[in-house]
DNA sequence: TTGTATGCGTTATCAG
DNA sequence: CTGATAACGCATACAA
């Protein structure tokens, strides 16, 4: 591969004149700079962001750390993510932590060893020392989805608790009394937040909880269809089911159709996060749909005015979640 | 940030030590190591991994470019690759193309720029010269997916003439002989392939091509459902669809239900791909599944044995796909 | 408007 | 087994 020099060499200039011409610092002539674009053309030159950052210090990359990338909420996250970083002139590290706490830690790793300027995670654990390692570094970061006690960060959530009072509610609405709750796991914000709804929701509705019908589990598959199943022991049945999240809502799908249970007629099924692929297919679930691109573009501008401005006090930004109404409920 | 030379300066050795202690090569004696190790602990260091690329041109980075990140199959793709990649100590840049063949020029040459030392790439234009840069680049690269005449790399495929006919086949052994065909875009392979396997399975049926039940779109959403309504205008109606993949299955069901046509009552659907959350929902698609987790793991196993091996003649593994039966169709 | 000297943090090379 | 020196490709600081 070319580098600068070879460039410059053709061009019959100093390094530093065509380092100018890419980065349109400083004053070039505009007949020296064709010579040099000439130049950079004839030899396919691209520049060596290995060099640069290391001279530099700006990477212009930041790293983005999901907790699932086969779910459609995330990869719309990392979407809109992206189309924000892209915009200012950043690319994105796009990493898959799979909920798992130690991933996280070796993917923050990688992110520093990078050098990275900043870091939008989504916290896989609810662990605030996980993140101490970048405030040791310095590396400004803003979370997503997620709230972690005690850390002092920007921050860009859904609202869990109101969309699940609204989810509740509309159940409510429609007569079912007998609700049950598949939760997300212990300790993580969105989960314990809409399990908070869901009581508040009932309780100002005069309707007592019966411990029986919430469950907590984490954010998988397996995890949906276990904790159905065990609800499906429970007499009398829940009406309707409240799923934490789009994927624990899918596996609770495949324990009812095991079971022969037909969604909406036999039990009725709501949950956060949409389903959009299947929300063109029946049983077409009532979901709370959080502004998945918007979380992910806000992120962004956060970190990047952080960037811009390191002192700025952090701040919190709660987005609106949409209640989508379908016939299953 | 910490560099090598504190952590040297702090274990009272020079930085080579120190190196050799990170990337074990060559000999340290097991004293001197704890030493260094009890250094790098304290002072939180993490290797730069730019200026380690500068000097070594060994990045242990790869780039992979997917079409469609919030397509199902392509995250499950980036899966396969990932896990076979950290297996192996590299990481793995993820690129969402969008189809797109600007982005993917883009993102090429954000590649190289990176100095990644390989590339996996889902082609997002067929045209041979959108990989020039690479050739010239002399950057090793592993095509997924799709073919590109005329370009000398390693291949990775699922079957889809083989898958094409086996749907088609099993629509007919249903008794469907007015069968119709949603397409990707032209002169994209996998599109290719299918409309072929489509043809062939009729014709060896001894059924003519209807031209007016065949339609070509691109990979996206708003062209299944578009063409969908196309095919909804023929007289008499298809009594059967197959869908070049799943995102074009999604579209064309959306058109359905706005006719109030319901699957597979009224139309039998079937198509390329599987649609992980929507297979546990009705209505159940029969789908031919392409091995995507292993069609990232192929390629990145590929990838590794070229870089061991620059001189190795390109090899093209194609993957069997697996008809998933359920009650659609 | 252009150029020279220098150093970013690491590892290759050679020396001991 | 350990170390000194130089170089990777680029951009900063300063000079002309």
């Amino acid at each position: 591969m070319a580098t600068i020099r070879e460039v410059a060499r053709k061009a019959g200039v100093a390094a530093i004149t065509v380092s100018r011409v890419i980065n349109r610092t400083g004053y070039v002539s505009e007949e020296t700079r064709q010579r040099v674009e000439e130049a950079i053309a004839e030899l396919d030159y691209v520049p060596n962001v290995l060099a640069r950052g290391l001279r530099s210090s700006r990477t212009h990359t930041l790293g983005l750390l999901v907790t699932d990338i086969t779910n459609g909420f995330w990869t719309t996250v990392a979407r809109g993510a992206e189309d924000a970083a892209v915009g200012s002139g950043y690319s994105v590290f796009l990493c898959n932590t799979d909920e798992s706490a130690t991933k996280q830690e070796q993917y923050l790793r990688a992110l520093l060893s990078h050098r990275v300027e900043g870091a939008i995670i989504a916290p896989a654990s609810s662990d605030r020392t996980a993140l101490a390692a970048l405030e040791r570094a310095r590396l400004p970061f803003v979370i997503v989805d997620r709230r972690v006690p005690g850390v002092n960060a920007d921050l860009v959530l859904g609202d869990s608790l109101g969309g699940a009072r609204e989810l509740v509610g509309h159940l409510l609405a429609r007569g079912h009394r007998r609700i049950a709750h598949l939760g997300g796991p212990v300790g993580v914000s969105t989960a314990d937040d809409r399990e908070r709804g869901y009581r508040e929701a009932l309780t100002a509705a005069g309707i007592e909880v019966d411990p029986s019908l919430v469950r907590r589990g984490d954010y998988k598959l397996e995890s949906g269809c276990r904790l159905m199943r065990e609800l499906l022991q429970c007499s009398p049945l829940p009406t309707a089911v409240f799923a934490a999240n789009n994927v624990l809502a899918v596996g609770a799908l495949a324990a009812l159709r095991e079971r022969g249970l037909r969604v909406p007629e036999d039990v009725a099924l709501v949950c956060f996060d949409d389903l959009p692929q299947a929300s063109l297919i029946d049983p077409f679930l009532t979901v709370a749909a959080q502004p998945a691109y918007e979380l992910g573009a806000t992120a962004v501008r956060l970190l990047l005015s952080r960037l811009a401005d390191p002192h700025r006090p952090p701040e919190m930004v709660v987005l609106p979640v949409q209640l989508l109404i379908r016939r299953s409920s």
